[in-house]
DNA sequence: TTCGTTTGGTGTTTCAGAGAACATAACACC
DNA sequence: GGTGTTATGTTCTCTGAAACACCAAACGAA
């Protein structure tokens, strides 16, 4: 539980704090603008619960600071007065990253999880850390008169396919790219002078359906992402992302799914990842690789019976990582992405037994199966979350701070 | 995300209804001293972050009602003036429900987890839902002059093994009490009268543990329990139990830890339960039953080789279900509570080992396992802390009633 | 004994949000 | 095409909660 302090309880701070109820309700007003991208003031409201006078009051304030803006009502015909429309600023934005092993991927994304700018930058091999930072700098750093021209930027936010502790943005283990405890975060901080964070790929990418994709409107989801690197996991419980004591929760990937399976990097045996694995579909494909949807055509296509096997034999180690997940956090919704969310498609009908028979009556009657939403533009989305995550919990010390 | 409003929105509610800003601060203090115990002015002021002045007047509104009582300050002689200590009520109290194989366990409890009175009624076979709860009834009944003479009862708490919704405290499913959508928690309520709520024994036993025992001062545990009944377990993620859409998540008691394992009950295969249960322990030993304790000096009093082997055996499935929670929890520590606590405690060093090798290496090093702390109370703390949750999310509403 | 330190108590001040009364802009019905 | 109904924005007042400043009290230390 918070406290309510009225005012600031360290005279020493910086003397733009204001009462937290005003703060949270700037805050709330903020994050249903920026999460609905539409919403009229009469639904804003219905939403926080607050009176008319008083959510007046607060757009203005948010309006004052350019944080948001009002429009004429456009329609939806009804009984009554008209209520104007709000919507985020454009110029507020956030900077994602994305490092993989074959490219560092950068993107400018608006408030509204709607991505402005995409670039893609291929590197010949896997990036150290410091490669990985130097890129994005210099990207950024390319981008950066527009940036301060056109836009606000509230902050970085790096997704890391890996161990990450969110706190200090330092980079534990990412057993793919090679990376060892790299403090990422203050890297790419200290490159480009934005506020920089960073967290789990996985995590930042159920956030991201959470939010604009598959698992709107919902609160418990599980997302499992397939893909070259293997099996990424994130949870959302009661609406929260699962960090654990130092935001290493949801690898899901290293579920244990086999007796004597074999080894897997991670040091146990029989995990998820090793056993369900894109590699091994291209490999009977007879393809040396490609991408999600190069492999669902080919799964579709082919008609060979070790590739229908291997198919089956999969989805069987899937079901049982999936029931796990379904006995112990009772989610709406499960997503799947990559191949994951191919070998799905494929036999929708046979993993929903399979789930349906295996998890418990309670949990296993109420969860769905669906394929992500947000496609190619999911990690950018979840990534910009994180910088944006400042903004949106205290959206007026930083309107200041943005506007002075 | 939770609006703000200052004063109800709905006129036609009750009168006593005072700013959120207040509830919430008047719950958070009752909740700390009841955590606590004890606790001086001074901490209290330091823990909510709050003026002096504002804790002052918010515990003489707490004392007016009889729901905290100060005593002068007994020492930690130090510089100034010394602080006067908060206590909880005592009689402030709830009532806790536990409905067994074989009996049928009520509990009365105070502010500060403090067991009261404990009756055990055990029954010639198993209780149906409404034996159960006539039973409970008859109890509380045979105390009612005693309650409402010296005691302010909040509610009923009723810890079932098994599923539970805890939104409506109905019994979906309890196999070993063969319970099937009972709505035990109206139906005590009826027959006594007061509010009751129903869960999950391991969520509850969590809860407890979390606040009381082996976790206090930690955000993310993992209990597990097991019993002649099966295996159960509870989850508390960021200091928040985990619920899921339904509030059925936790069962790790059905986490896969063996392929080709043995069919479950719940129509799985493989299940930690079936896998790693005291029966098979008491078998080996010639036992026809027992308590933990008995199990305990059997088993260190055994040197038959088939006992050792089945105790690795099961160290090894337990393993892999610790495993899966590390990787996914990423929790401080892990409490072991009925035979698995016995387990752990004949080979501490063998399940550490397991668990260090196996799980990912950043969430492994930082969990520890520990036996669970309550012993024989916890679950009657945890059934209560549910009969006292509604009293502390808005105290100065129950303190009216409760004097009315 | 005196001084510094920590705490409780009291009156004042600030400020956020509710509420009521009024204004406004649409639909609905005749 | 007027009139009534409904839903909303706007303005002003009022209430209440918490911070703050100041003083008093109670302790240890010099």
């Amino acid at each position: 539980m918070m406290p309510s302090p009225r005012q600031r309880a360290d005279p020493t701070a910086p003397p733009s704090e204001l009462d937290p109820s005003r703060r949270n309700n700037l805050a709330l007003i903020t994050s249903l603008v920026h999460h609905h991208r539409v919403l009229s003031r009469a639904q804003l409201t219905k939403r926080t619960g607050l009176n008319r006078s008083t959510v007046g009051t607060l757009i203005g304030q948010l309006v004052a600071l350019g944080l948001v803006y009002e429009t004429a009502p456009t329609g939806e015909a009804q009984v009554g007065r008209p209520s104007p429309e709000v919507r985020p600023s454009p110029s507020i934005a956030a900077l994602a990253v994305y490092p993989e092993i074959d490219a560092v991927t950068i993107g400018l994304v608006n408030l509204g999880g709607i991505v402005q700018k995409k670039i893609r930058f291929a590197t010949e091999r896997i990036p150290s850390a410091r490669e990985a930072v130097n890129i994005a700098a210099a990207v950024i750093e390319g981008m950066r008169t527009e940036l301060e021209h056109s836009y606000r930027i509230t902050g970085i936010g790096v997704a890391v396919p890996g161990l990450v502790n969110p706190d200090d943005g330092t980079v534990r283990h990412a057993p793919h790219l090679g990376w060892r405890d790299e403090p990422v975060a203050r890297m790419l901080g200290e490159a480009t002078g934005y506020a920089c964070q960073a967290a789990n790929d996985a995590s930042l990418a159920a956030e991201a359906e959470l939010i604009f994709g598959a698992g709107a409107g919902r609160d418990n989801l599980v997302y499992l992402n397939g893909g070259a690197s293997g099996v990424g996991g994130g949870i959302i419980s009661n609406g929260m992302l699962l960090r654990g004591a130092s935001g290493y929760a949801g690898e899901l990937g290293h579920t244990f799914v086999r007796t004597s399976g074999e080894q897997c990097h991670c040091g146990a045996t029989g995990c998820l990842e090793t056993e369900v694995s894109q590699g091994r579909l291209f490999e009977l494909l007879g393809l040396s690789g490609g991408d999600t949807p190069q492999l669902e055509q080919a799964l579709r296509a082919s008609s060979s019976p070790a590739v229908a096997e291997e198919i089956a034999r999969q989805l069987g180690f899937l079901a049982i990582a999936l029931r796990n997940a379904v006995n112990t956090f009772n989610p709406e919704v499960i997503i799947l992405d990559g191949f994951l969310g191919v070998l799905y498609a494929i036999a929708p009908a046979t993993l929903d037994d399979l789930l349906l028979s295996q998890a418990m009556d309670g949990p296993a009657a109420q969860v769905k199966v669906h394929p992500a939403a947000l496609g190619s533009n999911l990690m950018m989305i979840g990534a910009a979350e994180l910088g944006f995550a400042r903004f949106l919990a205290d959206p007026t010390g930083f309107g200041a701070a943005l506007t002075a």
